[in-house]
DNA sequence: CGTACCCGATGTGTT
């Protein structure tokens, strides 16, 4: 047996090298695997190269096999793999092939991103496909990372394929070589389980017939199985359906017992999972903590400071709008950085990562978007502007940091205002019993019909995303069905999994409070994450001596009171250009509202503008304050900034319209008379909603919102506004309805121009 | 105030 220590210094430790450029084509055909005489103990090696392609087989037991021959048919798969001679398997990655390809066991393995886990099932495949069993199928979560894998195998010699959004037109090609069994290696996502084509034509061959079945990055069904991308919870019923013997692979390289436990759920045979988990210490990291009163000391400390830290890294922010704001205050201070978030297009993600790798720029900043499937060997730091929801969340981010450097440094400066991020993001989880009640009531019944979600949308209260995840949700239940077409309702009884809910809530919130933890231990940080993740390998009262409780670093402290100011000047920026809505929503016809198609050109308004958005850095938070506490004045901090958008923006009116509000007129009548007066024109009179009708509702999609404006807004009449230019006057924008559709209203009554504008787009 | 995949409806531009 080999002494595991010297297996893993030879090892090869970081994916680049699994994969790197081969100086002979490394993985020969897996016809020739299969006639290596390892294979076939005691037997004399039967070679037959024109031996057919190995068709498809059904769980049947294959042959038997000697363990120490597998073992060397493994290293021998390896050395083929990576293109190096003296590659051996790691013991560890050894355990988990010989589990899956002699045991047919289910697997998880917990090891750090380059410690070789596509290896296990790239082998394992290999071993297992030579010996006649089916392709191995791959779930894995991003279409990035299935592109990055199908590069990797190719380059060894798999012949590995995908089905996703972004190869329909292969499908059916992919569909031929599986059946004719020329595939090693199939990769999808969750949610390809459920598409009606896929589930019930090419799912129950390919689960008949798979020789191993993979979940990569299997943390997602934690993460983001319980509400973001329910599918993950379909992976149950997939492992349950499959036929006995088919060995299963869950891999992640963060995962704490509650990870662990969603996963083995997943699994299913709870107690039978072999667990492999590697240590969580990373020696090169150096964790510190560094608080600050405000939003302008972080950002001055951030500017202050980055270009001390050696190297390139990342720079997290908890939102698009703080990570878009902060990189451009980094830019003006001189830095090389750019934003990097889900609103990025993939074109320009895939060429930051590459500046990112290349040192090109000093940092990139970004939220959660950039995670998976990113790996950059050298990255040196990683600096926390808010910090994430949970300690494996935060160690998984920092876990980016240092992976084959020497130093890292890794530094969280938490915002008072993380926690209410983290309450919205987790308010937005389970969908409430009250809507999904309303959106069975609308759906059809299975075989009488089926409604597409932009059809179901105008019906019910829920914002277009919601109600996709309510609906996938609902079909991981079991109480709708995703058929060609839409949706349909299956009629089975829906229970409000209540317990579940809160079972997550419970565990949502002790991370949120161990996070909290985190940043006022007196504890040694180290030791504190790698605790708060299961750590085997920790032991009691170890220090790392690296970070900041240890005393081995000091990070910088609070900014000089200048910088400070600047980071303040900086993040004054107000004017957010307001665009009209060109069109109107689908649908609205069925909820009593005759809208439809284009807005006019002659009744839309022109560009407005916001004095800010609510989601930034800057004026957002005062703005926040206001709008969410008593109805009262302007405040006075903001009529400064106010008095200056109309300096700059000088908007060519005559008259002002306000949209009066229900729920703060008092704010209302004052921005008004103010704005008057800033402009020195009349105030002509205000829209007001029908008395007795209900204020309008932000938690409900665009046609409902529509559909209640018109509703409430009845009329203009008696204001004097023909062949005027006015300036309506609202405190926020949200979807835009209520100002578009009193711009036509007042356009329709005559007026010249329509020119909104508001305190805060939300 | 974030994270993804997928698919159907509608819009835009090209053949």
């Amino acid at each position: 047996m080999t002494d595991p220590a010297a297996s893993n210094t030879n090892a090869v430790t970081e994916p680049d090298d699994w994969y790197g450029e081969p100086q002979e084509p490394p993985f020969p055909d897996p016809q020739e695997w299969g006639s290596e005489p390892e294979f076939e103990p005691g037997a004399e090696p039967v070679h037959d190269d024109t031996a057919p392609e190995p068709a498809p087989v059904t769980a049947a037991p294959l042959p038997p096999l000697d363990p120490e021959d597998l073992r060397e048919a493994a290293e021998a798969a390896l050395r083929r793999l990576v293109g190096r001679d003296d590659a051996e398997l790691r013991e560890d990655q050894w355990r988990a092939i010989e589990a899956l390809v002699t045991q047919r066991r289910r697997a998880l393995v917990v090891q750090r991103t380059g410690w070789g886990k596509s290896a296990v099932y790239f082998v394992a495949t290999a071993l297992l496909r030579a010996r006649g069993a089916g392709p191995t199928v791959i779930v894995s979560p991003l279409l990035a990372l299935m592109r990055d894998q199908i590069a990797a195998a190719e380059r060894a010699g798999i012949r590995a394929v995908t089905v996703n959004s972004a190869n329909t037109t292969e499908w059916s090609q992919v569909y031929e070589r599986i059946a004719s069994g020329e595939v090693d290696v199939l990769l999808c996502s969750p949610e390809r389980l459920n598409n009606p084509d896929f589930r019930d034509e090419v799912l129950p061959r390919l689960a008949a017939s798979a020789g191993l079945v993979v979940i990569d990055e299997a943390h997602c069904i934690s993460d983001w199985g319980h509400d973001f991308r329910p599918d993950y919870r379909r992976i149950r019923t997939l492992l349950a359906d499959l036929p006995a013997g088919i060995p299963v692979l869950a891999t992640t390289a963060t995962a704490n017992e509650r990870v662990t436990t969603d996963v083995a759920e997943q699994l299913g045979a709870a107690d039978d999972v072999l667990v492999l988990r590697g240590g969580l210490d990373r020696p090169s990291l150096h964790l510190a903590v560094v608080p600050l009163p405000d939003v302008s000391s972080r950002l001055a400390w951030l500017v202050e400071n980055l270009r001390g830290y050696t190297g390139s890294g990342i720079v997290y922010c908890l939102t698009v709008a703080a990570a878009e704001q902060t990189a451009t205050q980094l830019r003006a201070a001189g830095y090389e950085v750019a934003s990097y978030t889900g609103q990025t297009d993939p074109a320009e993600r895939e060429q930051l990562e590459a500046d990112l790798k290349e040192n090109r720029v000093k940092a990139l900043v970004a939220t959660s978007a950039l995670g998976m499937g990113f790996d950059k060997p050298d990255l040196g730091f990683v600096i926390h502007l808010g910090a994430p929801p949970s300690p494996i969340a935060y160690y998984q981010q920092v876990g980016r940091a240092g992976r084959a450097v020497t130093r890292a440094d890794v530094v969280l400066l938490p915002g008072e205002e993380d926690k209410a991020i983290w309450d919205y993001f987790g308010s937005m989880g389970f969908p409430k019993q009250a809507d999904v009640r309303d959106a069975l009531a609308q759906l059809p019944m299975l075989g009488e019909g089926t409604l597409s979600v932009a059809a179901l949308e105008p019906l019910v209260d829920l914002r277009r995303n919601r109600l996709e995840m309510m609906l996938k949700v609902l079909d991981v239940d079991g109480a709708v069905r995703r058929v060609r077409g839409g949706w349909a309702s299956t009629g089975e009884e829906w229970a409000y999994d209540a317990d579940r809910y809160q079972r997550v809530e419970e565990a949502r919130l002790a991370e949120q409070q161990a996070m909290l933890a985190y940043q006022r231990t007196g504890e040694c940080r180290m030791t504190f994450l790698r605790r708060c993740l299961d750590d085997p390998e920790l032991t009691t009262g170890e220090r790392c001596g690296r970070c900041d409780v240890c005393g081995g670093v000091t990070p910088p402290g609070p900014p000089a009171g200048e910088a400070i100011n600047a980071a303040r000047e900086g993040l004054d920026v107000i004017g957010v250009e307001i665009m009209p809505r060109r069109q109107w929503p689908t649908g609205m016809k069925q909820i009593g509202v005759e809208l439809s198609g284009r807005i006019a050109a002659q009744e839309q308004p022109e560009t407005g503008r916001a004095l800010a958005r609510l989601d930034g850095l800057g004026w957002s938070l005062p703005l926040r304050e206001l709008l969410s506490g008593p109805d009262g004045e302007l405040p006075v901090s903001l009529r400064a900034p106010l008095t200056r958008l109309l300096e700059q923006w000088q908007p060519d009116v005559d008259g002002i319209v306000a949209v009066d509000s229900a729920s703060r007129p008092q704010l209302l009548r004052h921005l008004t008379s103010g704005v008057a007066a800033l402009l020195s024109v009349p105030v002509i009179g205000a829209v007001r909603p029908e008395a007795g009708s209900e204020p309008g509702r932000h938690d409900v999609n665009s046609a409902q919102r529509l559909a209640g404006v018109v509703r409430r807004l009845m009329t203009v009449d008696g204001l004097e506004v023909a062949g005027r230019r006015v300036l309506l006057v609202d405190d926020s924008v949200d979807s835009g309805w209520t100002v578009t559709h009193v711009s036509r209203m007042l356009r329709q009554a005559g007026a010249d121009t329509v020119l909104p504008l508001v305190l805060a787009q939300r």
